[in-house]
DNA sequence: CTTAGACCTGTGTCTAGAACACAGGTCAAG
DNA sequence: CTTGACCTGTGTTCTAGACACAGGTCTAAG
């Protein structure tokens, strides 16, 4: 299977596949043109990685998660402990998004009553600099 | 006004001075030992694109901003359109944070009931392999 | 004057997770 | 044999800074 089949297959990119392929994630053999050539292992590893990021594992998770099970140990309880770092993460983030939502729709409904300005020495754009006291009332 | 200086009246890094000035949005004298010296105007340009960037736009679109605003140009309708669109993105994004959290929450609760398992040749972590079906039920 | 040490400097490199650019290779049709 | 479509690996680019590092500055003590 050469990069773009094994991307297809997968409804991924043939990027993405030579992403994971430079990592040391994937191990293609080179074929007789030089061409990296998957085999299905590689696919069944790709598959896994793309569900793994499609959970919110980061790509040095997944290869945490790959050295321990080629050590022939259980990934389980190393998956449980990661999972919820990265939901601690994604729920900080999540809220971060939330406020930083709810400022920026502010602003917009603010800005609606407000006058363009010309810009002067001291002053670039009044909606932006005056915000944060709009903001406060 | 010398870097840190800067950096700490505005309560950010010396780094981001740094890259900002880099990027020219702050453009510093040389002194005479060759350190970047910064005037009173570089304090207010610093201070807006401090305010720009809590309220979402993006370095580039600050660049833009200040362009137009040094053309003599009100930044204003740019100001508004730009907005606009980083809030569309913004709550794409928290959507993605929700759905992806709500899916991590899933995950961890499921597994709870799941055992350890050892990895086998085609199965890294079935704890993540087989949540795609779970999932779906 | 010298030296020590604290702090500061600019420049260059690194991060995540790919996407993109590009020169060249492959392959089937004509 | 050539055209053209598609494919390849490698190297570079992106965001928004953070970090490393060799060396410079400056103040206080000796």
């Amino acid at each position: 299977m050469k990069v773009t089949e094994l991307a297809k297959s997968l409804r991924t990119t043939a990027d993405t596949v030579r992403y994971y392929t430079r990592l040391g994630l994937l191990k293609p053999v080179k074929s007789v043109n030089g061409y990296k050539s998957y085999s299905n292992k590689e696919v069944s590893r790709l598959k896994f990685i793309l569900s793994a990021r499609k959970l919110g594992f980061s790509v040095a998770d997944i290869m945490q998660i790959i050295n321990e099970s080629e050590d022939g140990k259980s990934a389980c309880p190393l998956v449980r402990s990661l999972i919820k770092e990265r939901l601690e993460e994604t729920t900080k983030q999540f809220q971060a998004m939330l406020t930083l939502r709810n400022k920026m729709s502010l602003a917009i409904s603010q800005w609606e009553k407000m006058e363009d300005k010309a810009p002067t020495p001291h002053m670039v754009c009044h909606l932006i600099e005056n915000f944060e006291q709009i903001e406060k009332t």
